[in-house]
DNA sequence: TTTCGTTGTGAGACCGGTCTCAACCGGGAT
DNA sequence: ATCCCGGTTGAGACCGGTCTCACAACGAAA
């Protein structure tokens, strides 16, 4: 408070003064609310003009309780997928008047239960969180109870029923699979960025992040369909972003039972499997074939292009926003759960399995 | 003010009250300031437990005249160049206790000035923008000239002495471009996403946005260098996320005299063309050759992989934020120009120029 | 002419913090 | 015993808006 480091800016007061009104009709007119006679507002808006009068939001959301913006935690902004979805939401946003806050939990629970502590503090009038774990949800709720709007963004959380936006997981996994299976692959790998706590095993209470969780499931439900066995131990997680990436994946190339097939559970997964698969010197498709959830705008220049399950991203977070909206207005139906379609879009990175081949 | 939304939350003065102690008091543990007796902060601070108390940032700010955040305005996030940048931004925002307000311009000058003016009303503590017009400044200098720390990023503009970070873009663009110019191209392409207002006719001053001119400028100068001729017959703008996009870059490619080289501004452009490319039956690098800025992921994985102009996005993003933090601390010397290095990472993308093998 | 209702305006409380200022306290110097 | 002093505390102003309430002015209805 000692140095105001901005030029003291101009208030409803200055205003009022040079106006030569009371600071509370000055506030009428330059609040827009009560009801003020048509010569003085005119005179209002003169003075204001001419002094460059600028409200203070900060001021105006103290009293009104509304800060007019919508804090946005995401797991990675990096990640194309991410990117776009917070581009959804700021348009939806913006057609609303309200602006966004955005915070990156870079999947740590850690870092989004404080980026979600000082949103709140800034009483930012609504959230939006893909949340890192499912485990650990305790801020999360607390977050619903005190009444602040709250939504989900790609990941459900059973035990908390608010708005959730996600796509058809399981089943794109599911569908996925059955491409693979179906051209005859029996060691398929499921590569995630995602991190496990602990051992696998296939116990899949173990896995924290809903959508991971869903889509391992679609994935395991068309190993057994196809009768594969041990699909389980083909699941591998720690790669994405991370220094250990490229290890998980090359390590995963490199066993000699590996797999001919890989679904990626996201695009920078993908891109490092292909790269990996490439420094092998191996083909895609003839050596091992290759699917990846997300549509990234990469994905369709590679030789060969890359089979992918395309969501439908910028929607989803123009959903979840339009949702969160209309709680912030008011509606107070019960929470919804969307579940968006997604498809296939079946480019070349999909071959028949070359044990197939060599076998008959 | 009728309902507040928010269940009513716990204030000093109920921490004071149950603490047995001022308002004053239980303010200062509260808010860390002035001093206090051992035996009551420890009071004060149970009472604050047992309450549940969070301190309303948006009070805070009101009375401090510091919001504890600094707004970023950028030309599109879905940019990786962009979303990489605004992830060094918040690093090092994060590392500073200082959180940021994201707003997207879109390149537009009119969305640029209300994304501007909506964050300077919420009182943000600084800014950084990219502006989208190197003609238009006016609402940037006012901005300066509020006090309110300004740093640009990516984008120097002359007229604006403010903190800056750019990169060599005239240097690298001569360097990107004299690599084509060596293999022999005479007829070199360069295509980025600016819009022009009117024609471009060679005169630079007509280029709105300076790293942009700055590249063609560079471009220009390798291509007088190498004697040809007209080269700005052959800058293309437009390309990009818009519809026309695509007009653009087949336009440029199904010409009778089309390029045997294209040097791309960003990786969103490149990618289009690329596609083009692939789309016009021409192989990369016999027939025609491709350099574009920006080290995108994807860049390395195509067959062939692309030249690039690698810029330090990260530290670009990490460095503006850094400089404005500074400025925020209180620092006043005089603005600073950080102009970074590139590098060229050369991969497979440029060949001889066909014209070359043909003649001799 | 009195009464009522409507409309426009001003005074001042309030939001939840920060910060100034004065008062109070006990102990050491005088 | 008196004075001074630093440490501690409470009262209350303040930030820049919003909003309640009281009141004045005026025209219409009784």
């Amino acid at each position: 408070m000692k140095r105001p480091p901005k030029a003291s800016s101009i208030t409803v007061s200055d205003v009022a003064r040079q106006a030569k009104v009371s600071k509370a009709t000055a506030a009428r007119v330059l609040g827009g609310y009560g009801r003020v006679s048509k010569t003085v507002r005119a005179a209002v808006l003169e003075a204001a003009k001419a002094l460059d009068y600028r409200p203070n939001e900060l001021a105006r959301s103290m009293t009104t309780g509304r800060s007019g913006s919508i804090g946005v935690v995401v797991g990675d902004i990096e990640n194309p997928f991410f990117s776009l979805a917070v581009r959804g939401i700021s348009d939806a946003a913006r057609l609303s008047g309200i602006n966004v806050i955005l915070a990156n939990s870079g999947e740590q629970v850690e870092a989004e239960k404080s980026a979600i502590r000082v949103l709140m503090a800034k009483q930012v009038d609504g959230l939006i969180v893909t949340p890192a774990q499912s485990g650990e949800i305790a801020h999360l709720v607390e977050v619903a109870q005190s009444g602040c709007p709250l939504a989900l963004l790609d990941r459900a959380l059973p035990d908390l029923d608010v708005d959730t936006v996600t796509v058809d997981d399981r089943d794109a996994a599911l569908r996925a699979t059955r491409i693979l299976t179906r051209a005859g692959h029996t060691r398929i790998g499921y590569v995630t960025a995602a991190e496990l706590s602990g051992d696998f095993c296939g116990n899949e209470s173990r896995i924290n992040t809903s959508s991971v969780r869903e889509r391992i499931l679609g994935f395991l439900d068309a190993c057994r369909e196809a009768g594969i066995e041990g699909a389980e131990r083909n699941i591998h997680f720690g790669a994405g972003r991370s220094d250990r990436s490229p290890a998980v994946t090359h390590a995963l190339l490199d066993h000699p039972e590996r797999p001919t097939a890989i679904l990626a559970s996201d695009s920078v997964v993908a891109l490092e499997v292909f790269k990996a698969i490439r420094e092998c010197g191996l083909r895609i498709p003839q050596d091992i074939s290759l699917i990846t959830f997300h549509d990234a705008d990469w994905t369709s220049v590679t030789t060969p292009p890359i089979t992918v399950v395309d969501q439908p991203v910028y929607a989803l977070g123009k959903c979840v926003a339009e949702l969160l909206v209309r709680r912030l207005k008011g509606d107070d139906r019960p929470p919804e759960r969307i579940v968006m379609p997604t498809r296939i879009i079946e480019r070349m990175s999909v071959g028949q399995s070359p044990d197939r081949q060599t076998v008959p």
